[in-house]
RNA sequence: GGGCCGGUAGCUCAGUUGGUUAGAGCACACCCUUGAUAAGGGUGGGGUCGAAAGUUCGAGUCUUUCUCGGCCCA
């Protein structure tokens, strides 16, 4: 018998993928069909569903967490347009910023050039094409993950028009009020007179004068500690003149102490923390003294001390605060904090609402907020303030201690923190904290978690500090009055910058006349320009402004932010923040986060400890399927496993799910035809087919219902369980008898034609968002008509197909199906029978079942020769299975073994 | 060090308000098939639910402690 009386499949569609060379060549067919224009064009009145890109930054190859994040949100927009929406996701990028400045400098350094010879408008140049250069790269390596966007109409933090947009967002910040001048501590050089970075700071050995100093408790609420002092150590004694407040740890255990010795201290009571008694009694040399109380530092809550110098000119409350910098590591377990000098400081006392001062000039020289020293050198300063401590008999030791301190790494001259200028936007002052917490009510969270973290972010926020003493990035548009010390706030002149922006860019501000600027109202001479920068979480934060607001394509708010679990602190954060503060609404409908992505083990990826892998070796590998395939059957609530056996896993999957349509298409022999899914008469189908359609109307309300609630993994769970479970090893197996050897205009085979035809059309489409290459590789066999099966929609499932009678019915059946089988295999083990269709069952069911099922086709059902179907009369409530070898000759049509001649048309047994 | 989140078969994931013997797919083993063939089918093994203590008639599920890991902060 020669195979070509049967219908065996044939297709073009290749077992083999070799996905890493064919996927470029998709890439390549999108741009050529202009796909997302067509996207657009198609979609053109829809509903429209905006994910809006937060941009990477520019600069560096994409690692596997941008990988991760842009095909999570590519997924998400092919979903939502192939459901009917108008999907527009436009991809950004955030392009000021310190690395891509370091970056530069660092080429200078190597070229022996010195930055500050360069003009400020050539250095900004270069950074400019720097991330330029990298914006393109990503393109080409996004383009490569299968993600499609307006490629070609991307956004940037650097356009000319975010640029100008930025100066207006500023500007409302800065006409309500809320943007206000302030202090705080960076690292500064008295010798350059100029702050430093982080990278322009050494660490190397420092001798520090080092004091303990007393501080008087003016108020408490422990009645024991009244009249007595709190001990805080320090080793910058010329901080003290700058002193307002006092820190302490509630989860210490504190000590009160009285001196019993001669001197300055005698009578008097001190506290300190009890773990450092010991080091501070041999410290200062205490010779006699005896414990009074022990307490726990919850109780230092709401007192207040004086300061050390209150009767020279210090005449101030210091309160005390809990904080959690305060160790027992050295010290008192009480430390003084001077807001202006030290970031811990500074932060501890802003919470506080104590701000900081400029208390120390440019070149280190007190200014007039500090009585008695002003004008003083702080490198000076040292003997005289011990000199007056001990005056006050405020000094209870000093010292000098060696240890590891900042120093200038061109001056070598040790540093300190210094407040300088800054700008800041309150979170009080126009209730921006308030709007902010109110908009996440209304904002839903994938993860819900999500909402709990950012909130609690929010709520204890200091103010939003917005300067940066840098060059690469948008000027604070900024104008001081010389006369009055007073912002200039004015619409118009905002507008001018903004205008001026929008055509040349920012550029201008550090070399133009500042007249341009001001326009004719105002005199540049009255003036003083500021050159600070923008922080750039201010111009990501933006993008809302000039991209969501700004576009024709787009709406405000976004449907979807959607974006790392660490951006809880980053963009979601300053996006909020800076769209409650000038819109009052949140700039985002819903954010959906992601976790990070770790090896194998669980652990984070570096490069020391060898276990990072690249979207690049993945690619030339596996291909962005398998990627996607990761992306997708992975939780991304949680943190995202990779390793290479775990990407051999999916690509089995994958391989499991080629398979399913390699065995449609080629029953089909390529030949799909659309099918009105309404005009399928399905009660005349055979049970089995209907079954089928059953399962895809099932299958369909889950893979809404998943994807409604943004669980790929569920999703995409459902659908490979579909293809293993109900399509391979059930309906296709049972299948090829009718596919193969039945007349090819039988009703049966036609109904199985039917069903198969809906299940290609289902599942290319239900899997095209996932599978974004293989499915269009699909389409392209099976449509020659329309372009690109990304074009489509997603099938809408006649409801009469769910049948839950029949899918009671059929459950049964498996059941008994999984109980023959069993039966099968050890008649099998036993080498009396090979393949199922040499089995011969005989199947007595419980009596019920048997009246049930008397006449349904168990031998289709097992794929058996014959099954004898009776009644258990032994036991009327059990199975019970016997297989034997079926008898008679082998069918060279059908491979079924009968004694007489089978139904086939050209079966040639006689 | 602090805040938040997590740890269920080799892997990816399920496990309603505490309630039979903890599930699925893949992988693995064995067998069958050779008309989906570098495919397909069948059967099967595999888990101290991170650890310990507690609450309870009963804990993967609740509480506490510890441990490991991740993000953020310091």
């Amino acid at each position: 018998m020669s195979k070509d009386q049967i219908n065996l499949p044939k297709t073009v569609f290749s077992m083999k993928a070799n996905l890493p060379a064919k996927e470029p060549n998709l890439v390549k067919y999108w741009d050529e069909i202009k796909l997302y224009d067509t996207l657009r064009q198609k979609a053109k009145g829809r509903e429209k569903f905006i994910l809006h890109d937060g941009p990477p930054y520019a600069n560096g190859n994409i690692h596997m967490g941008t990988a991760l994040n842009k095909i999570l949100k590519d997924i998400i927009t092919k979903f939502h347009q192939m459901n009917g929406k108008d999907s527009v996701y436009v991809p950004g990028w955030d392009c000021h910023g310190l690395p891509i400045e370091w970056k530069i400098e660092e080429q200078y350094k190597k070229n022996k050039k010195n930055k500050n010879d360069v003009p400020i408008v050539e250095f900004r140049k270069e950074c400019r094409d720097f991330a330029n250069k990298w914006i393109k790269t990503h393109k080409d390596q996004f383009k490569r993950l299968g993600v499609i966007g307006d490629w070609e109409n991307y956004y940037s933090t650097m356009s000319f028009d975010a640029e100008g947009q930025i100066v207006r967002e500023l500007g409302k910040f800065l006409k309500e009020g809320s943007l206000y001048k302030g202090y705080k501590p960076v690292l500064w050089s008295t010798v350059e007179k100029t702050a430093l970075s982080d990278a322009e700071v050494e660490y190397m050995d420092h001798e520090s004068d080092t004091i303990y100093v007393s501080f008087k408790i003016k108020k408490t609420s422990i009645k024991d500690l009244e009249n007595s002092e709190v001990i805080i150590w320090t080793t910058t004694p010329w901080t003290i003149p700058a002193n307002k407040a006092l820190a302490y740890n509630k989860s210490l255990d504190y000590t009160l102490l009285q001196f019993n010795e001669e001197g300055d201290f005698k009578n008097r009571k001190i506290v300190i923390a009890k773990n450092l008694l010991e080091s501070v009694v041999k410290d200062c040399d205490i010779k006699s003294y005896k414990v009074i109380k022990e307490f726990s530092g919850k109780e230092f809550d709401n007192t207040i001390c004086i300061h050390p110098f209150s009767k020279i000119g210090f005449d101030y409350d210091v309160p005390m605060f809990d904080a959690r910098f305060v160790t027992t590591e050295q010290g008192t377990g009480i430390v003084h904090c001077a807001p202006s000098h030290g970031p811990d400081d500074f932060n501890l006392c802003l919470k506080h609402n104590i701000k900081a001062l400029e208390t120390v000039d440019d070149d280190g020289r007190y200014t007039e907020h500090i009585p008695v020293f002003k004008g003083q050198h702080i490198f000076k300063a040292n003997p005289i303030v011990i000199e007056k401590l001990k005056n006050e008999k405020n000094l209870l030791a000093n010292g000098k201690l060696n240890h590891s301190y900042p120093h200038s790494w061109r001056s070598k001259a040790p540093l300190v923190h210094r407040a300088t200028q800054q700008w800041f936007i309150s979170m009080e002052s126009h209730g921006l904290r308030e709007k902010a917490l109110k908009a996440l009510d209304k904002t839903i969270f994938y993860p819900s978690k999500g909402k709990e973290r950012i909130k609690s972010m929010i709520e204890t926020r200091p103010d939003w500090c917005v300067s940066r003493q840098r060059v690469w990035g948008v000027p604070l548009p900024i104008f001081v009055s010389k006369k009055t010390n007073n912002v200039l706030v004015d619409d118009e002149v905002f507008e001018n910058i903004a205008n001026i922006y929008e055509k040349e860019g920012s550029d201008c501000w550090f070399s133009d006349d500042p007249q341009r600027f001001l326009g004719s109202k105002y005199k540049a001479e009255d003036y003083i320009k500021l050159s600070d920068i923008v922080e750039v979480w201010f111009d990501s934060g933006s993008t809302h402004a000039f991209v969501l607001e700004k576009r024709d394509d787009l709406k405000w708010p976004a449907s979807m932010y959607l974006e790392g679990s660490d951006q809880h602190r980053g963009w979601f954060h300053s996006s909020l923040l800076q769209s409650c503060g000038t819109r009052g609404k949140a700039p985002f409908e819903s954010i959906l986060s992601h976790g990070f992505v770790v090896d194998g083990k669980g652990l984070k990826m570096s490069k020391s400890a060898g276990n990072t892998i690249s979207p690049e070796e993945i690619l030339k590998k596996y291909g962005a399927d398998i990627l996607r395939i990761w992306v997708s059957a992975s939780n991304y609530a949680e943190d995202l496993r990779i390793d290479h056996s775990i990407l051999e896993q999916h690509a089995d999957a994958y391989r499991k799910i080629r398979n399913t349509f390699r065995y449609l298409l080629g029953n089909l022999k390529d030949n799909h035809s659309s099918i009105d899914y309404k005009k399928i008469d399905n009660k005349n189908l055979p049970e089995l087919e209907q079954f089928m359609l059953h399962k895809i109307a099932i299958l369909n309300i889950n893979f809404h219902k998943n994807f409604n609630s943004y669980n790929f993994h569920y999703l995409y769970k459902e659908l490979l369980n579909f293809c293993t479970v109900d399509l391979s090893s059930f309906y296709f197996d049972i299948r090829k008898d009718t596919l193969y050897c039945d007349n090819e205009k039988s009703i049966k085979r036609e109904g199985c034609i039917k069903v198969l035809n809906v299940i290609l059309d289902c599942l290319i489409k239900w899997f095209a968002p996932i599978l974004t290459f293989t499915t269009e590789e699909i389409f392209k066999i099976i449509d020659k008509d329309n372009k690109s099966i990304h074009l489509e929609n997603f099938p809408k499932i006649p409801e009469e197909w769910e049948n839950d009678v029949l899918a009671k019915k059929w459950k049964e059946l498996l059941q008994i199906r999984d109980y023959c089988n069993v039966n099968i295999e050890e008649i099998r083990a036993q080498k009396i029978i090979g393949s199922s269709l040499e089995a011969h069952v005989e199947l007595e069911l419980k009596e019920d079942q048997f009246n049930r099922y008397k006449s349904f086709d168990f031998a289709e059902l097992f794929i058996t020769s014959k099954v004898d179907l009776k009644v258990n009369n032994k036991n009327k409530n059990e199975i019970n299975v016997n297989t034997f070898k079926a008898k008679g000759k082998k069918c060279p049509l059908c491979w079924k073994i009968s004694e007489i001649k089978c139904a086939r048309q050209n079966c040639s047994l006689k």
